[in-house]
DNA sequence: CAGTTATATAATAATCTAATTATATAACTG
DNA sequence: CAGTTATATAATTAGATTATTATATAACTG
């Protein structure tokens, strides 16, 4: 799955999700979500391009600006595989349950 | 959160992301996780050292084996970041809404 | 049209990552 | 104990990533 691979690695940068935090109170252009990091703006539009790389953020065009907003898709992604690894965690805590389980009714036993 | 930094860097490898699917059957050797992959057994070590960094895996020591499996803290993290981006698209979704059922009612009106 | 504003791109340097091979360590096994 | 097995660490190298500065582009503004 080469888009997990670019969506975790683009959630990977701490500016990054910053950036997907501003953009959760909605859309922004590049000077205003360049504007709270003390980093040149080159490397904002960087960033942002890693961001719709992975398909974390969409773009329109506006005049000279490029607003910028939120898109589903790469959450939705990550969220699947997620569910995949919650199912497992699951399925590995019932069955340390129930190792747990047996090895109290053995310690049961022993003591009766 | 310098955490999810970790965390989601060591997701954003594809053989890491094998590793853990494989995990999620259940525990396994390094030996038993390096044998599908193409890769030299130093290599399997150093990503497994990078997913236990990340809270993603465990290990125990047995004898000369260092079984692993995986641990929920990293995935319980991720997904609390991500719930609050589940949570902005949804209401970004909603005020989209509102501006179509705006647009819409606008036009409604042109038509009478 | 000249100047400014918003953004992108390119060149470059610094740092990080991931793989390899070689080697170390420590526990099993005969 | 000698040899083997499971794993870790170190040195090295190749490639990717991130930031900077300088510069380009294209749209607004007077």
């Amino acid at each position: 799955m080469p888009d997990l691979d670019t969506a975790f690695s683009a959630l990977a940068d701490p500016t990054r999700r910053a950036i997907l935090a501003k953009l959760a109170e909605g859309e922004a252009t590049v000077m205003e979500l360049a504007q709270p990091f003390a980093m040149s703006q080159p490397a904002i539009s960087r960033h942002l391009k890693v961001l719709e790389g992975a398909g974390l953020i969409v773009r329109r065009v506006e005049g000279t600006r490029r607003p910028c907003r939120l898109a589903p898709d790469a959450i939705r992604q990550i969220d699947q595989w997620l569910d995949m690894m919650r199912a497992a965690l699951a399925k590995n805590y019932d069955r340390l349950d129930s190792v747990l389980a047996a090895m109290q009714s053995e310690k049961e036993q022993e003591n009766e």
